[in-house]
DNA sequence: TGTATTAAGGCAATCGATTGCATATATAAA
DNA sequence: TTTATATATGCAATCGATTGCCTTAATACA
């Protein structure tokens, strides 16, 4: 009673049946007549058997667990995406190891490789900043092992993807800002060629271009897109004297160290300078003033991306067509770039 | 090559030997001469092998997996604790299933029964706010499999808990408030009957007591401690009339909604009230003014919490003395509570 | 020289569930 | 009645690694 032991031999023996018996009841397999199927879920009942997903896994070479390999999870968007999953996980009766790669190259290697070891289905990736290797990706497909990714991804793997229009968002967010009068628009980008960053530069642009702003490369700020660096960025940019009226950051956080930088020195947001991010991370609704921002719908994205997932779970070795989805983002428009009226 | 499938015995087979040597070879056994496990290793190395852990743990009836158990991955608090654990556990070969509760009960008893049922060898846990039973942790303890607390923490469970002392922390802060000159401090506080808060509120008191100065039940406010709920807080106050010169709350979300409806009013932090949180999120150090707030020691906790269970873990059913360790937080001292030099 | 130890491996069972193939009734078609 | 066809279940191998016990050979001790 207390080992908590109860295996399909015991269910058998109780009910003077074979382990097969009970294995292909428990599975709803079509052989079993409905009878001996509602014996044996009675009495896996009553013996509180609980299946050793182990030994399932060692034998049916499936684990029922899926890992989901985030940057960090400590970021509203992912850990809100991760939880999207989660959800449609759970429901599939799958469980998800969720790891971290920190940004850390190394460390997604390696964490790519725990996840097979620890023999997962499948695999549920955003791409790290610093990846430009994708050898062990590649792994995860050779073994094939379904791979989807999210969010930072890459053309350089054949694999379904699910994002947000980070152009169109790029886009909304500066012809807002556009419209609010704005015209020397500093824009914080990273240096790092991942996707994210490139389509929102590449909607910055645009939105300039078709409302015959002139680009302007000083206006443009590399970094790493933290808090610090969007410091220094802004720091950057009132050192070089360059005239501007707006900031927007592919980054929430870069955003709030150029708001800090600009309090210093007493520069009126939205006033003199009106700022946008990227994100929406919540700190940005509780800051004085509000900062505008684009949503990256993480809840959606999570579902989609899960069921993006099963689907190519289910199909296997069939269906190779890979799939890229793309969601709409939502420019939320806050006090941080709005004209008094 | 390609299928990635290599067992002990293909080892084995070209060696010339059996797999229970190069099991045991590879587990770094004393009966294996040094000359046969070079060999093994070896051959390991050409042929790529990797182990299949699942099947070792169905043998040896170990996972090593952990599961770690927190109310929500979405918290700097949260995810550095994990990140301490994570490091800790990679070093040693096991791997971490992450998961959350979301603060919700039932959640929570499914979540530690899925953990139970992929095997773990042992839960690191924070229980939920809204858990007032503790029998799917006793579950867990009579199944003989290791358990520890963190942060929030129960005394109905006998077990080894790591925490900060939540007490000391609120004490100092309320005393560094009075040093600042204030007197009537109103303290944010949650009705559920979990641990830190309730220990919070004893600093607050009896920091007030000792320096003589009289608790008034009118300067307490009961809710569920998020930015939302700080701001009705704060109204309450306010509507109430109560005279009051500074705000300690034991969470730093809901000090951030006060001081959103201060300043919605009009009110001046710190120079007419002075504000105080807990937990020393990162958004408290980039509001204007930044946030006075306690830092719970994220990393050591993580790293402590992670060395008692693995301590833990070791020493199997020998050791059954529980331990509580208790790490001192840290004031952090911001213009919110300060006067003007 | 004979017996006791130690060292280095081998054998085979085992962990618990799954599954291809075989078997035994029962029902249906001829 | 006989032969085909389901239907329901049993048998036994299997997944890959681990481990208790046994065997052999070599070294040590009397």
């Amino acid at each position: 009673m207390k080992k908590g032991k109860a295996t399909i031999h015991d269910i058998a023996e109780k009910l003077n049946i074979t382990a097969s018996t009970v294995s292909r009841a428990l599975n709803d397999n079509p052989r079993i007549s409905e009878n001996t199927k509602k014996q044996v879920i009675k009495m896996a009942k009553q013996l509180n058997y609980q299946p050793n997903h182990i030994a399932s896994a060692l034998r049916s070479g499936k684990s029922k667990l899926i890992g989901v390999l985030v940057p960090t999870a400590n970021r509203n968007f992912f850990s809100s995406v991760v939880r999207g999953i989660e959800e449609i996980a759970n429901e599939l009766d799958y469980k998800v190891i969720i790891s971290q790669s920190y940004e850390d190259f190394e460390k997604e290697v390696q964490t790519v490789d725990a996840l097979l070891n620890a023999r997962v289905d499948g695999i549920i990736a955003s791409i790290g900043k610093n990846t430009d290797s994708f050898d062990h990706f590649k792994k995860v497909l050779d073994k094939g092992i379904p791979l989807i990714l999210f969010d930072r991804i890459t053309n350089e793997l054949d694999v379904s993807q699910v994002v947000i229009d980070d152009y169109l968002g790029a886009y909304e967010v500066t012809k807002h800002l556009i419209d609010q009068g704005c015209k020397r628009i500093v824009h914080f980008t990273s240096p790092k060629k991942i996707n994210i960053y490139r389509e929102r530069l590449r909607g910055y642009e645009d939105a300039l271009r078709d409302a015959q702003i002139p680009l302007d490369s000083d206006l443009i700020e590399e970094s790493n897109m933290q808090l610090e660096d969007g410091r220094t960025s802004m720091e950057n940019i009132l050192r070089k004297g360059v005239s501007f009226d707006a900031v927007f950051s592919s980054s929430d956080y870069a955003v709030m160290g150029a708001m800090q930088v600009l309090r210093e020195h007493k520069i009126s947001v939205p006033d003199q300078v009106k700022l946008a991010g990227f994100g929406n991370e919540p700190f940005t609704s509780f800051t004085a003033p509000p900062i505008t921002t684009v949503d990256q719908k993480s809840i959606p994205m999570g579902r989609v991306t899960a069921e993006t997932f099963f689907e190519l779970l289910k199909s296997e070795n069939k269906k190779k067509a890979t799939h890229k989805t793309v969601l709409k983002p939502e420019l939320i428009i806050r006090e941080s770039s709005l004209n008094k009226s």
